[in-house]
DNA sequence: CATCCGTGGCG
DNA sequence: TCGCCAAGGAT
């Protein structure tokens, strides 16, 4: 039963699998660690062009571990979920002191490094070490949900437990690699979330949701929560041809980059400038949506502003402020969204 | 166990 | 335009 399984996976893998994605190539376990890390809640074609950028940067883990943080984050400005590349540049320096730069493969010392959980200890030591384990990334989860019919959500305890049970019955010893990536092209593209091409799916004659046509009802989806809707000024200091910022707390949304000072309105900004709401440069507005509440930012421009006029701005204590040039790209991390309006302001001076 | 943490693409 | 969510982990 489960050497068929495999077998047909395998099969399929040799004929359509992908074996040409850039962390295939040189591979070692620092690559596809770092690659492992970028595509934790991340698709392939947005990682490449990050993975390629930070790689040239940062060839071996010793080169990622004596890098400064705000030049790590600069190369994962835009990719999102920043506390990825804190937990990758900390989990680098551990390496180098405690294993001598040489990058651990065994499942235990994998998993104790910050930002490396179960499943992506899982996927470095099978796809970067050679070493057998089993993997449980959301392409694993779709399919084995599916052939095997397990209800519920995948963020239950009870749910996520019997998938890993499967999973590991599942993955042969031989070729255990081979099978690992299979697993994942499979659900990525063939067994995807909405209409997934079962006729070109070796395992559909065995599949529980393909025989009763009720393959998109799994996984079952997270129950839905409304995302609240923020708002915030930001207020952009313009000096020639630079602009002010100042870097955010290391904990919490954007952590560790480099932001506009922020404002709760734009009566609050004109409050602290001392000048009427009427004199303010708005820029366009947009929402920029994270994974848990909207945000609705509204940049306002203040220019040729004046070092000796008035305070520019409150922030608390230990914030550290900067002028960015505009015309150079930034050698410290920006969110997507300052990089937005960091481009419209390009564009328009 | 629930929440927090980004972004871009797609239907 | 908008909801959904993709190679998850930390707290």
């Amino acid at each position: 039963m489960q050497a068929d399984f495999s077998g047909l996976v395998l099969a399929w893998f040799d004929q359509h699998g992908r074996k040409n994605l850039p962390w295939q190539h040189n591979k070692s376990a620092y690559r596809v660690w770092v690659s492992e890390i970028m595509l934790q809640q991340t698709q392939v074609t947005t990682v490449i062009p990050y993975f390629e950028r930070f790689m040239a940067r940062f060839p071996t883990v010793n080169d990622l571990a004596t890098a400064d943080i705000d030049t790590v984050l600069s190369l994962w400005s835009g990719l999102g979920y920043y506390a990825r590349a804190r937990n990758l540049h900390k989990a680098a320096q551990y390496v180098v002191e405690h294993y001598d730069g040489v990058f651990p493969c065994s499942q235990q010392q994998l998993e104790s490094l910050p930002g490396v959980g179960r499943s992506t200890a899982g996927a470095i030591a099978s796809l970067g070490c050679g070493e057998y384990a089993a993997i449980l990334d959301g392409n694993v989860k779709r399919v084995l949900a599916r052939y095997f019919l397990v209800a519920g959500w995948p963020g239950r305890t009870a749910v996520l437990k019997q998938l890993w049970l499967l999973s590991e019955q599942v993955t042969p010893s031989q070729r255990h690699a081979d099978f690992n990536q299979a697993m994942m092209d499979l659900g990525a593209l063939v067994c995807t979330r909405s209409s997934p091409r079962c006729n070109d799916c070796p395992l559909s004659k065995g599949c529980g949701a393909f025989q009763q046509g009720t393959q998109t009802d799994y996984p079952a989806k997270k129950p839905k929560q409304d995302k609240p809707v923020k708002t915030v000024v930001f207020a952009i200091y313009q000096r020639g041809n630079q602009v002010l910022l100042q870097q955010r707390p290391a904990q919490g949304i954007w952590g560790g980059l480099w932001s506009f000072p922020e404002f709760e309105s734009t009566a609050q900004l004109s409050d602290t400038l001392s000048v009427s709401v009427s004199n303010l440069h708005a820029l366009p507005s947009f929402r920029h949506t994270f994974s848990h509440f909207h945000l609705d930012c509204h940049p306002v421009l203040i220019d040729n502003y004046d070092e000796t006029s008035p305070a520019v701005a409150e922030p608390s204590g230990s914030d550290k402020q900067r002028w960015l040039s505009l015309d150079t790209s930034p050698d410290v991390g920006v969110s997507a969204a300052t990089q937005k309006i960091l481009q419209q302001l390009k564009e328009s001076l």
